[in-house]
DNA sequence: TCTAGGATGTAATTAAACTACATAAAATGC
DNA sequence: GCATTTTATGTAGTTTAATTACATCCTAGA
């Protein structure tokens, strides 16, 4: 059993995402946490029904270490790890549509872009169970100010969200540049939230910055991937793992989740806030409605 | 004890959702099995989630009444009851869509935020035949610029977009105001190609911005609502209709819809211009990723 | 070689799932 | 209507699974 590292790749076990996920994660591994990913990903169809314990006799390791491993996927816990896990294996084949590619006729392409975008909402659903939202709006609820990080392709929905939440009635920013987040950072207060939208969350200013804003006492409130270091520095990180796939063609369906995330969280926070926020929502949907009524 | 009239034979458990068959099965079930049966129903999200003691409690049925119902409808427990809900939920075309009332706790706000926007994406998808891919991405494939345009809101999606776009390699630019509409439009080009993103298509300065770019020869497409003024000037119309309802607590899922509806015209695009816009698009990426991964 | 810190296992704890049996309610026969 | 059977449901206990706390071991660096 000393030759773990000769592994033949089983191409054809299934195009499962969270499979994959095991597998980008495998060298941050520790040489049992290993043994258990390795054992599940050869035997996801027997990995779903098994107990923790047939998967640590199956892999000659303790329970607590296969606990040890769903955490370290990021997971809360066995449970959580089999329900990702037969979430997962619903796709193998019923979804051939996951990759465009490169002879893929026009009709086709835009089929499966949606049926992706699809794909990453309801995998979304899954994981809302364990996602931090009371904690994360009960911060929100006495928050001072409500500011939205994000760099690039993420800063447009920190802009998205930003002017979402603005209609509640609640003083909102924005910080989507290195320079704007250091400093803003740099003069955070403990009543502040920071709400930073990541997908990979390895950024060295980003991460830097709601650093230092966390130290001063502000609540970081993280979308990204739970295994990065941004993740590490929030306060509460809502899980949303980058695509698998790195081809080129795949669109950001991530984004989509992150903006239903922060839908969510909009929701949400208004129904806590009551009739003050209803209040502002109506008026300000009402400002917009009254004036192209009018002026038709 | 005797399991008698009510054994199901075990079959089908990959095809039909194991929500309708509960709802077939509804009839032949006993008061409390009947009232397990008809809350898993109603809280399909939940339930995943649930232990037995969570569900007897909910129902009001003691634990081993909850069993029972695993049994009768063809599972051997509550575990594999839940295997099977898990599967079930990773079939969106059968969830129906509550709005979010006032009364709603957190968790449930979130659940029905996350679950309209996957009904806004499947119906997109159903919609998808109907729409003019094939001549929006013909006249792209030559234009000279795009110029993506988009009030409020929909700014945000429109920069998303000329964000994307541009990475394939086109000149792109954003109209996000009045003013910029309206003087942009006044020195259209035929060679130029508006994308309009508009929920009601109403706004008069841009409605008349667009006419005027038409008059001009510029191509306009519209992602609005198909019976807008806007849907009457613009060149194509990519029927995104806004949600009938009114409550102040829906979110924007068309927002969604408008995204993947992009997405998918700047894949087909990319198909289209072939191995430059490809090249184009690796560059981009590995420019964001060499940067982040030599800086740790 | 020693020590610090991570990795791993052991044993105890808690919680979940399930079983056996008891009782209550409904249906049936007289 | 009453006794008897059948069915439905709950109570209490058992077994198994999941998790935690803590002890031990190994490895890397001084």
């Amino acid at each position: 059993m000393q030759e773990n590292n000769k592994r033949k790749n089983k191409k054809g076990q299934g195009g499962n995402s969270l499979v994959k996920r095991i597998e980008r994660q495998l060298g941050q591994l520790s040489r049992s946490e290993k043994r258990v990913a390795q054992w599940i990903i050869e035997n996801v169809a027997s990995a779903v029904d098994a107990s923790i314990s047939e998967v640590a006799e199956a892999t000659q390791v303790s329970q607590p270490t296969v606990i040890r491993f769903c955490r370290s996927m990021g997971m809360t816990g066995f449970r959580d790890l089999r329900t990702h896990l037969i979430a997962a294996m619903q796709r193998p084949d019923n979804y051939l549509h996951n990759d465009v590619a490169i002879n893929d006729d026009t009709d086709d392409a835009v089929v499966k872009v949606v049926e992706s975008s699809i794909r990453a909402l309801v995998d979304l659903r899954t994981l809302l169970s364990g996602m931090p939202f009371q904690a994360a709006i009960g911060k929100m609820v006495n928050a001072r100010q409500l500011i939205f990080v994000g760099l690039g392709a993420s800063g447009y929905v920190a802009r998205d969200a930003c002017h979402k939440f603005f209609r509640l009635g609640i003083p909102c920013s924005t910080a989507l540049d290195s320079q704007t987040i250091l400093q803003q950072s740099a003069i955070a207060r403990s009543d502040e939230v920071y709400v930073v939208i990541s997908h990979m969350g390895e950024w060295a200013e980003m991460v830097d910055g709601m650093r230092c804003a966390r130290d001063r006492g502000a609540t970081i409130i993280a979308l990204t991937d739970p295994v990065s270091s941004l993740a590490k520095v929030a306060t509460w990180v809502f899980d949303c793992h980058p695509p698998e796939d790195t081809n080129v063609f795949t669109p950001m369906s991530s984004r989509l989740a992150q903006l239903t995330l922060l839908d969510g969280l909009q929701i949400g926070l208004a129904l806590e806030l009551g009739e003050q926020a209803e209040e502002n929502l109506k008026l300000t949907k009402q400002a917009l409605f009254s004036k192209w009524s009018q002026d038709p």
